[in-house]
DNA sequence: GTAAAGAACGAACGGTCGTGCTTTTTCTTT
DNA sequence: AAAGAAAAAGCACGACCGTTCGTTCTTTAC
């Protein structure tokens, strides 16, 4: 979907859906109606989801609540294990939307990695997510119910986990981090205080939050830093 | 229930139970009976949500798993809510035995500290524990559904919080640490990568992420102590 | 020895779940 | 204008949900 984005991190593109989109040339006024509606309670179904989570979603709920029938609904999908599959793949396209797109055209390496991580902060308190982040919800949820689903969405972290890492190597590559610093090992760091932060401003409305992830995040790629590092860092407006 | 740990932490002592428990003195066998097969079925419970959730544990699937019939179990709580917040007590005393205790009886400050956060992951991995950390489990489905549930398991969340706190302080106050360390953002990331230990573990069955944490809280305790603190470490055998 | 108390049970309630089948409405093609 | 395809609705189903009721059996109390 961004070709800057996609061309940087090959091994990340979430869009899978516009690639295996078969045939969008159709003129069918039928089909493009029917393609908005299922768009739109993909989207409904996304925010439910945060809320009650995936299994909790329930058919008949999201058709009331979008003012169409049960039957009709449940036509475009034909199970509720395939609305469940879309719903993932309709959150991952919002997620690459709402965090990897505002930071594609930032520069690589260690200023766009704290730039992709503090997007990710701000998608965390975003009032159009009310249920907090959909993934950190589905995680927990599917974590030990094997299937499809949870195949699904552990994909999602690992491409996710892959693109930190992805940044960390890159920053190293470019001379911005110090020789002994090991990605995955940071990236696990970085992940973690994220998705800590989401979580107690989930549970606890806790602002102060966010301030703690960012201050974790931003002292530690200062203190792995290099010179050459640490100097794009401040060129960028990143303190410590 | 641990004298040490309730006189060394008076403010985290998560049971409740035993303290507000009215008369167990009664010699009736009928209640005895009665609480017997309420202790089974709570622990079953803790089973059960550990992997479909507070929401998706359901009182018939709970009720044939252990045997019993519907109604009767159901009398037990009188309601579901009822349940899943005993559940929840349940939980919080199972973790108190399992994380707390095992430690007790450790030097107090960094070396508590430490053992601490490593007996948590030891409880992630215990086989007993299938579902994963009940809590962690919980925290992310209710954390956007207000409601009592959600009130008695964000103050787990606190109590945990505050008691990582606790121990920075009481490390802090030893000398063991660096004067500049904040206690709350400490156990804030302390927090964080144990909570993503658990989650990669239960999300991919992923043994390094035990090994990540374990660095991480190595190396930031190690980096934060003064020269006492790093001796405790070391006589305790607690490397870097 | 009889009555009260408590645990456990089976049956059933209204409601919602996911899922099929049939029909109606809407749009395209000829 | 007629025919046909696709979207949406209507209706019904079996299963399970949390919950209530009346009953049985065992244990304690008078």
């Amino acid at each position: 979907m961004n070709p800057a984005t996609a061309a940087e991190n090959p091994e990340i593109a979430l869009t899978a859906e516009t690639a295996s989109d078969p045939a969008p040339e159709t003129q069918d006024g039928r089909r493009l109606r029917g393609d908005r509606t299922k768009r739109a309670i993909l989207a409904k179904a996304v925010d439910l989801a945060s809320v009650d989570g995936l299994e909790g979603l329930s058919i008949g709920r999201l058709a009331s609540e979008l003012g169409v029938s049960k039957s009709g609904l449940f036509a475009h999908f034909g199970s509720k294990l395939e609305l469940q599959l879309e719903t993932v793949q309709t959150a991952s396209e919002l997620f690459e939307e709402q965090v990897w797109q505002p930071v594609a055209d930032r520069e690589p390496g260690v200023v766009q990695l704290v730039a992709l991580m503090e997007s990710w902060l701000r998608y965390f308190r975003d009032p159009d997510n009310d249920g907090g982040c959909f993934f950190s919800n589905a995680y927990h949820e599917f974590d030990a119910r094997p299937g499809p689903v949870r195949d699904a969405i552990a994909a999602q972290k690992r491409r996710w986990m892959a693109a930190i890492v992805h940044h960390v190597k890159a920053a190293s590559t470019r001379g911005q981090l110090k020789a002994g610093t090991d990605p995955e090992q940071l990236a696990f760091e970085l992940d973690a205080v994220g998705s800590l932060a989401n979580s107690l401003w989930q549970l606890e409305n806790d602002e102060k939050a966010f301030g703690r992830a960012q201050t974790a995040i931003r002292t530690w790629l200062h203190a792995s830093a290099t010179a050459s590092g640490r100097r794009a860092l401040t060129a960028a407006g990143i303190s410590c």
